[in-house]
DNA sequence: CAACATCTATCTACCGAAAGATAGATTCCT
DNA sequence: AGGAATCTATCTTTCGGTAGATAGATGTTG
């Protein structure tokens, strides 16, 4: 395995970790043992928890952006831009069973180190800034100020955040599906 | 200090520290430090961290209940049905600046003693059960099925837990005030 | 080409601190 | 006196983090 591979697997596995017990939840030793090999490697690679946080959180907001595309390749429906940040969130539930990272963190906020708190308020930030954008290439979009495109996409990352703590408390993931998006107007 | 005393306090310090750090980013030493007693006595009253916060989380569950009301005394306007939920919320956030315990909680899940993930399931429970009956009353509530107004209990409960997270994530608490509930309809 | 040097990635072994929890002594109030 | 509540002291485990050794790859130089 050469070394990116290796970077690579921590931070995934690393993710897969906060995202079902939280920043506080995991550990070097742990996710040391789901990669095959001794605590003090992961440190090699990421000297300090805060590190491997942060950058667990920046390649997640890469990650999650790449996945939205391209912004002047998002739909010109309203709802189907919503549908497009909604389902990244569905696709955390129902194919993988684990929070949206950032929402994880989001709620330890107060406790995070300060670089994990920056990278938690950049992803939240460039999400809002794509679907303010993707709104405004709307036909509804084009209607309304920039303030109500900014309601709408702050209203619909919420929703899907809230709907994946909904769902994932009451265990039952169809309550997912049962949490309306905010409509426009 | 009475006994009672005692108790209470621990779990109002109890509640304030899940809902700033989450369930593993507090300990019994630092709520005896916060008390003014040792760790041991915390044992003493609550054995178990298990105990101790699926005390709290039943505790938040029944004054959440009592700060909504009792149904048959709800609002009859839907709106006004949301913004009672949603202002428990925004206390939380305004007046504390914490999480809601439930909300904290519900992230974490995954990673919880079987009683905490309990108590958490029973908050949602109940919370969707007082909005689907308060729903009910009103006029728009007597109009739709019950699938419909359990939609929108679950649409309103999400947009409020999802508020929260984002707003302290963005370091902005104006942004929760931004964040628009699910119409009926 | 051979010998030496450096670098990379991992290991073993450990540190001090903090965690949850317990046993047993002690203090306080009735 | 006796029970309730708290304390001291300690246990085991785990935490994040570090020091130093080592094996193997990669260069560099005579």
């Amino acid at each position: 395995m050469t070394v990116q591979d290796m970077k690579e697997t921590i931070l995934k596995t690393a993710a897969t970790m906060i995202r079902s017990r939280g920043y506080n939840g995991f550990s070097f030793r742990e996710i040391a043992d789901a990669v095959g090999v001794k605590s003090a490697s992961v440190h090699y690679h990421f000297p300090t928890k805060e590190a491997l946080g942060a950058a667990v959180a920046r390649r997640y907001t890469e990650d999650f952006l790449t996945a939205l595309g391209p912004v002047d390749e998002a739909p010109l429906e309203v709802e189907a831009v919503q549908a497009r940040l909604h389902g990244q969130a569905r696709r955390s539930l129902v194919e993988e069973n684990l929070m949206c990272l950032c929402g994880m963190l989001g709620a330890e906020v107060a406790d995070l180190p300060y670089d994990v708190v920056a990278e938690t308020r950049r992803f939240f930030e460039r999400s809002v800034a794509w679907a303010e954008a993707a709104l405004a290439r709307t036909t509804w979009g084009q209607g309304v100020d920039a303030f109500a495109r900014r309601r709408l996409a702050l209203s619909t990352l919420a929703a899907s955040e809230g709907a994946l703590i909904l769902a994932r408390s009451l265990g039952d993931m169809g309550v997912f599906d049962q949490v309306d998006l905010p409509r426009p107007g």
